[in-house]
DNA sequence: CAGTCAGCCTTACGCTGTAAGGCGTTTCGG
DNA sequence: CCGAAACGCCTTACAGCGTAAGGCTGACTG
């Protein structure tokens, strides 16, 4: 029979395989090691075959960005809304730390896609609940984000990231140069990370909570502008909707 | 002459040249399209012709962070303690700003050089000078920098990155099923993003000063133990000072 | 039975970082 | 003044990368 090559019996391919192995591969490897090539080889393909059900590498990453804020956790509508936002909170760490070397990824891109635009929709949301106008939504909204992200990578780079520098400070040095540094370092250690960060969210909550309390209640949503003005450009210069992804 | 060829005469290569180049070219074109061979094109070399100053791209980089770190403002010791944090959070802004495409290497790697290790001795004299104890410092320190980079990285990116998905949702689409986001959308564009980062940052700073007035002035700063101890590992692990990076 | 399609394959191209080693010029010790 | 070493930059080569182009096989469909 050597008209059909023997092919080795194995579990088909399919989108939802090839993410799940991917994930693994990044969590294994990091973002760097990550290659069509060796996630081909993890499921008994070939890097080729993965083009089949991706159109490339950017948008298998951006499915997988789908995947992580898809199963990212929002609390009930039921409770107030100081406890909503820290569920979001927790939860926004949570999957980072599920997926620490993945999240270095994903908090470098933009969540434009459906699921992460329904995810942002909806922490706002809990803003609008709470009868903030839509300015201070928008600044609370971002200013909570930025002590979020910032602790979720700090927190999931700890677990995952290598050492930086090429040339790192020996202990012995850093011990005498840094005093500072070396009594600080216990409260640095894995084990004191969820407290800290609590420190800190609580500190924004209750900010967040003062300027509730000395805003007026039911404050405007009407739409500010009739247009919808992208975050980041120019009103005139949207970038198509190519399904092909050019600058990465 | 056919022995000696006619070299181009240009200006030798340093450190120095090449770390500027380096930066404009990442600035550029970003930091996957940065590469060896292009950064070589710029200076009129050959790639190889860079490792005789850096023995590896890691390195090189590493050398740009340092260049960023040691080049970000740092607020006179007199100033009352609040307005220094306040001075850091801007100058860690200015920074960021001023390369938004490095940045978003800079925010996933460690500052463990001895100026990255300099320049947060200084920020932790700021709390220590407060008279915050050790703990509460390394707490406070570690929010406070979880919000500065949170926002850095927001606005960098705001400023540089790219649309993310590789199938973005159209604009019309998001006006209809994104209400909220739209409504918000015109406080996220770039002339309001001082403005929400300050908001946030006295919100930090507000509840840094709150926790000032609760604990005892002067706190305990005596090594809380002898040995320094990773902020990442376990402490037997420590990874040894080879001058070559072997993860990137 | 022919046609179409899904699913997976091979081949090839231009790009990457960098290991290994060469060559002309400058600098310096004897 | 001369031989040797060091410096500054080079060429060549290799393994790995994403992916464009296209081929083969088996199943399903008209």
């Amino acid at each position: 029979m050597p008209r059909t090559k023997a092919r080795a019996p194995r579990e088909p391919l399919s989108r939802e395989r090839i993410e799940e192995a991917a994930l693994a591969l990044i969590e294994r490897e990091g973002n760097e090691g990550f290659s069509m090539r060796k996630l081909a080889e993890d499921l008994g393909c070939r890097a080729m075959s993965l083009y089949h059900y991706f159109p490339s590498l950017a948008h298998l990453r951006d499915a997988l960005l789908d995947r992580l804020v898809s199963a990212t956790r929002l609390p009930p509508a039921s409770l107030p809304w100081q406890e909503r936002l820290r569920q979001v909170a927790y939860g926004y760490r949570e999957a980072a730390l599920r997926h620490p070397r993945f999240f270095q990824f994903v908090v470098v891109h933009r969540m434009n896609t459906a699921a992460g635009l329904a995810y942002l929709e909806s922490i706002l949301g809990i803003f609008r609940d709470a009868g903030f106008d839509a300015e201070t939504s928008a600044r609370l909204f971002r200013a909570l984000g930025y002590y979020i992200a910032g602790a979720a990578l700090d927190e999931a780079a700890g677990y995952s990231r290598g050492p930086s520098a090429a040339v790192p400070v020996p202990d012995a040095v850093a011990a005498r140069d840094y005093p500072l540094i070396t009594a600080v370092n216990p409260y640095f250690r894995p084990a004191e990370r969820e407290q800290t960060f609590a420190m800190g969210l609580e500190i924004m909550l209750a900010g967040i909570a003062r300027i509730h309390g000395e805003t007026a209640a039911a404050g405007s949503w009407e739409p500010a502008s009739a247009n919808f003005v992208p975050a980041d450009t120019k009103p005139a210069g949207r970038r198509s909707r190519s399904s092909r992804s050019p600058s990465r």
